[in-house]
DNA sequence: CTGAAAGCGCTTACAG
DNA sequence: CTGAAAGCGCTTACAG
């Protein structure tokens, strides 16, 4: 490997100088500038990004924390990380935190003696005193925890109610709510708007709590339908349960939406691809991602925030799983 | 941050025999040893991996090349992937390289300046020497390029042809393959050997090409389909290209499986999520990512490596875009 | 405008 | 068994 030594002795000046022209710091002279980037082309330099590191105590990467890459919520808002970290020189490394708290502590640790610049968290099994006590820029995305840490969300609680009265305006008379997690405030805020748009309706309803993933959903919904035949109406908290949710229905031999009518939460690419098509509340996935990058590479730089909290809108997407109109 | 000096003070010893101790490397008295290893915990002491890294000229990390996560075939091998890696001390970073050379090779030197200890490619956009000038330990992972560098990958030729022959034996007379790019040698085995199952059979065909995503397999299958309405079986590269065939089917109001069958390769979640349900090859796909990460680290690690190439079986899965018998 | 020197936090021959 | 020293490849005050 060719160090900054080797171009110095290369172009005869010291290495001070070949650094003050690589950072373009400092002053340097016309004519030892040239030979410098001669030098440099001749040789093939490349500086090294270890040695950098070491000095600067950072590294140009961002950890960004998900509970499984293998949610298909995840891989759209990893790419929305990744393209906007890569344009402002950042290699981001994904930890898969299977929202274990353990996992998720031995991941910050690691990263924190690789110099990380920063973290973006969609994945909380900590506590905001714990992530901020390790003293990194941050930014909580598709969660949020206290008010502590900047953060980019949905409009949970509002889509949630939207999504609950087109049910009921549709005709549903007896709604269940698959909800997620209760620590998962995400969750909790479509739990909520699930409940007022159902009481304020006085619309009868139950709710049940599932892991976000298709085999629990599918499970619980089988359950549910038997205990409560009168069911004519799911909300549930994600596509993936929603389709987990479908499983459960079919597996009934009831229809959708005729029997039950079924809506979900996302806007990944397969609630589009299922049959019926799934009717949906879009989040703009794409965007948070790009926009929780952003916020946290501004931190990193100490560059100006002007809003730590952001919450965007959604679209509710009406497909085949809810009718056209009341029944 | 707390450093080794810090401890070394604390201790009263020199910062070697600190190092000493930590790395169970050179002799460190009993005495000695517990009065480090109180001061680390004393200190909570960390080692810093980035001044490591810098001495040792390696990183502990391993770079995954993808051409996008997104592609829900990925996200699994990147699972994968990952578990081993973190098993075995490995941090991993994920690159979208997007099929475009150049975003391969501006990865791969930002990569190699980080002083990464090897790469995974599941992807090929360069030539197998340029993979090798890079001078760095390697593995394909569901490609394949020459034979100079170790490779995982399916059975591709076998399973495709096994594939061919289900829709030939339910009775398909007219069979299109939707197949991927020519460069990729994937998509060419899996063509050889819907070639010659087709040929052996002496049944009509053809063969059109596309990009592995979506929306292009729908487009050309709109076309073939058209142009071609004999078609009655449709051999698609990939579970996401049959997805978007399948879309275009319906979108022509044809019946799967009485007009067409349709048979996927890759067995993503998505296929079992379809409706009907998709018949495909499922690859390993886990295990194909636990392999490849266990055969880098093995190289990494200088230790033996007993085979370089490893071709997996996959299994056959019918479901309902196939008959169940010859029509 | 340029170079010598110290330092980022570690590791490992080499003396003793 | 232990410590002083040099070195990994860079950067930045500080002299000159």
């Amino acid at each position: 490997m060719v160090t900054i030594r080797d171009v110095a002795k290369y172009a005869n000046v010291s290495v001070a100088t070949v650094s003050r022209y690589l950072n373009k710091k400092g002053y340097v002279s016309k004519e030892t500038e040239k030979a410098v980037a001669e030098a440099i082309k001749a040789l093939n330099y490349k500086p090294n990004s270890v040695a950098r590191s070491l000095y600067h105590k950072q590294s140009n990467m961002i950890g960004l924390l998900i509970p499984d890459i293998t949610n298909p919520f995840f891989p759209e808002l990893a790419r929305a990380v990744e393209d906007v970290s890569q344009a402002y020189g950042y290699t981001i490394v994904i930890c898969n935190t299977d929202g274990d708290a353990e996992k998720e502590k031995r991941y910050i640790e690691a990263l924190k003696r690789k110099y990380i610049d920063g973290l973006i968290l969609a994945t909380n099994e900590l506590t905001a005193e714990d992530y901020i006590s390790y003293q990194l820029p941050l930014v909580m995305l598709d969660r949020s925890i206290g008010d502590k840490i900047p953060s980019v969300r949905s409009n949970n609680y509002e889509s949630a109610k939207q999504a609950t009265e087109l049910l009921i305006n549709r005709g549903s008379q007896f709604i269940a709510h698959i909800r997620g997690p209760c620590h998962i405030q995400t969750a909790e805020d479509r739990y909520r708007g699930f409940k007022d748009a159902v009481e304020e309706n006085k619309v009868a309803h139950i709710v049940v709590e599932s892991g976000f993933d298709l085999e629990a959903a599918k499970t619980v919904t089988e359950q549910i339908l038997t205990d409560y035949p009168m069911i004519d109406g799911i909300f549930a908290s994600s596509d993936v349960m929603a389709a987990g949710a479908m499983k459960g229905i079919k597996s009934l031999s009831l229809s959708i939406p005729n029997d039950v009518q079924l809506v979900g939460f996302d806007g990944i690419p397969l609630s589009g691809m299922l049959i019926p098509s799934l009717t949906t509340v879009a989040q703009p996935i794409y965007k948070m991602g790009t926009l929780a990058a952003r916020l946290l590479i501004k931190q990193i730089e100490k560059k100006p925030i002007k809003d730590y909290y952001y919450t965007l809108d959604t679209t509710l997407i009406e497909r085949e799983t809810t009718r056209s109109e009341k029944k």
